[in-house]
DNA sequence: GTACGTGCAAATGATTTGCGTTAAG
DNA sequence: CTTAACGCAAATCATTTGCACGTAC
């Protein structure tokens, strides 16, 4: 794999950052580092990095973001703000791994899993009001 | 709810519809029988009977599918032809909702699980080449 | 009669693509 | 050097919206 700047810096931002931004986001934050680069760079190298494992891409809403890949993990998305959580929960990756290797016909190569509520902070939000 | 004679057929066609279409298919469908239909009409009536609950969006790649509302399932989505199957899995939907009323902060009120893989027909098709 | 729904066309927003130029290995 | 990647602008695709007209109840 070509190691440009522009896919170091991606990549690197994506290691830091703990939300998980869409493609536009990553296109703003790494824009302070690399004011020239192009938006068809960054939608390019992120579908780069999916296809070789590096990043993970949640689809919320019709949305793509992206996170760097780490420990097999679900997430939580607020339908209220959008936000992302991730939860490890050790039962439901065995049981999902489980039935991904039983399914009939299928050939099963991943599976995701997504809890969708209102996050705490528009609860409080909610009841302050 | 205002029962038009749109809304009536395109919940019909879902009703019926073993597959999970996309908008667009909606519409080409619905069409056969309401030629003066629009696009317009067919977005806001999926909208509408997904809030209603009567209806359930599912997003793949960024696309959204639709389908009747019925038993709590799963979906397996082929990587390979787009096509998407429901399973039935009791012990997951169990430990689905289990987990979902012990996140700390979140409230959940709902959940999705989906597999993805290569189904029996593009291993076939694969298999024969 | 009135509010809600429809059809059309235009707008929006995310993502992709074509192409001439640039830089990584 | 040579191929993959870049930047830019234009294109595409799904979905939404504004508005004048029509219809369910």
């Amino acid at each position: 794999m070509v190691l440009t700047n522009q896919r170091h810096e991606i990549l690197g931002y994506l290691k830091r950052a703990r939300r998980h931004p869409t493609a536009d986001q990553v296109y703003r934050e790494v824009k302070k580092k690399l004011p020239r680069i192009s938006k068809a760079t960054v939608y390019n190298n992120l579908r780069h990095l999916v296809e070789k494992d590096l990043v993970e891409e949640v689809n919320v809403n019709g949305v793509a973001r992206f996170e760097y890949r780490r420990n097999d993990h679900h997430h939580m998305v607020c339908t209220n703000c959008g936000r992302i959580d991730d939860i490890e929960n050790e039962e439901l990756s065995r049981l999902m791994n489980y039935i991904g290797s039983e399914i009939e016909g299928y050939e099963i190569e991943r599976s995701a899993t997504t809890f969708y509520g209102i996050c705490r902070d528009c609860k409080n939000e909610r009841g302050s009001q």
